[in-house]
DNA sequence: TGCAAATAGTTAGCAAGCTACATATGAGAT
DNA sequence: ATCTCATATGTAGCTTGCTAACTATTTGCA
């Protein structure tokens, strides 16, 4: 049990500097798009109305990996910006089709540029390959993550 | 500019990717430790403290790579959950030093092997190669964030 | 037809993370 | 000795994210 290879340095710290790069990569997005009142999050919900036109609500959580209340106020906060509505859909009162206002087009159209580069910038001393395993390694991560959500073991207690 | 060497699918889905799956571990673990009263950032502070002996609120955040407010108030619930406490550091009355209590000490080991566990779980099926890259890919991410929050390039209009 | 279960969205309440600003104390220079 | 600047912690206010529980429809089946 001394050097139990199923417990390298590496994976002690590997969860935990998944989890700090993801919150400083969210920062660094905010602090970037602030100027625009928008923030991570807001994007991301932004950008996938323009690339795939409108989209109901629970599709949204669904695509974006959120819970619905939490797309709920994100939809909330974007109204009130003026950037997206809410509208009825026909057939079924209960949902509604969100979609990206006339207003909004320049911003998000600017919006994508910006992510683009910012992409470029972030990722460019890091190679194809590389990127390629560490992105099969965060899927595979997801999804032990998931299967774990669905039957949590030991720790019942 | 129709097949950008840097723009490949992956390049493009990989900061998404990094941001949803530090999300889901954040949640599988929160959930998981919920029924102790914690989360995964009382526990990766208690964790430090367990390891490190007491240290000081400037220290923490650091080490935890969090500011200043955010250790603060997870001190402040901390404290009143009776796991931690705040003494005086004589020879500085600005500072103070945080100590786990005597209380907390068997919660501290208990979740130290909590996480040990759960790291060689969701970690199981992953190459010591690959999370080697993968560790890299994003240490070099880091730096690349780290660098453009010091120096805001074109994104200041 | 009419009722039960499923589905779409919302509300409430909590923790974590941030920025901006405030307070208290220490240290260094004049 | 004092005055200024730096350091250590704290407060206020915002957004994101979650879970739990609610309302309004729709659907399916008896």
């Amino acid at each position: 049990m001394a050097t139990d290879p199923a417990e390298s340095a590496l994976r002690a710290a590997f969860l935990t500097d998944l989890s700090v790069s993801g919150r400083k990569l969210r920062t660094l997005f905010d602090a970037i798009v602030r100027k625009r009142g928008l923030t991570l999050a807001r994007a991301r919900l932004l950008l996938h109305l323009r690339q795939h036109g409108a989209t109901r609500q629970g599709e949204l959580a669904l695509v974006l990996e959120l819970e619905h209340p939490t797309v709920v106020r994100l939809l909330d906060g974007l109204e009130k910006q003026g950037l997206i509505a809410r509208h009825a859909v026909d057939g079924d009162r209960r949902a509604k089709l969100v979609a990206i206002t006339e207003a909004a087009a320049p911003t998000v159209a600017e919006l994508e540029q910006l992510i683009a580069e910012l992409r470029v910038e972030l990722l460019a001393d890091i190679a194809e390959d590389d990127l390629a395993t560490a992105s099969r390694v965060l899927a595979r991560l997801v999804q032990s993550i998931e299967a774990m959500g669905a039957a949590p073991r030991s720790h019942e207690r």
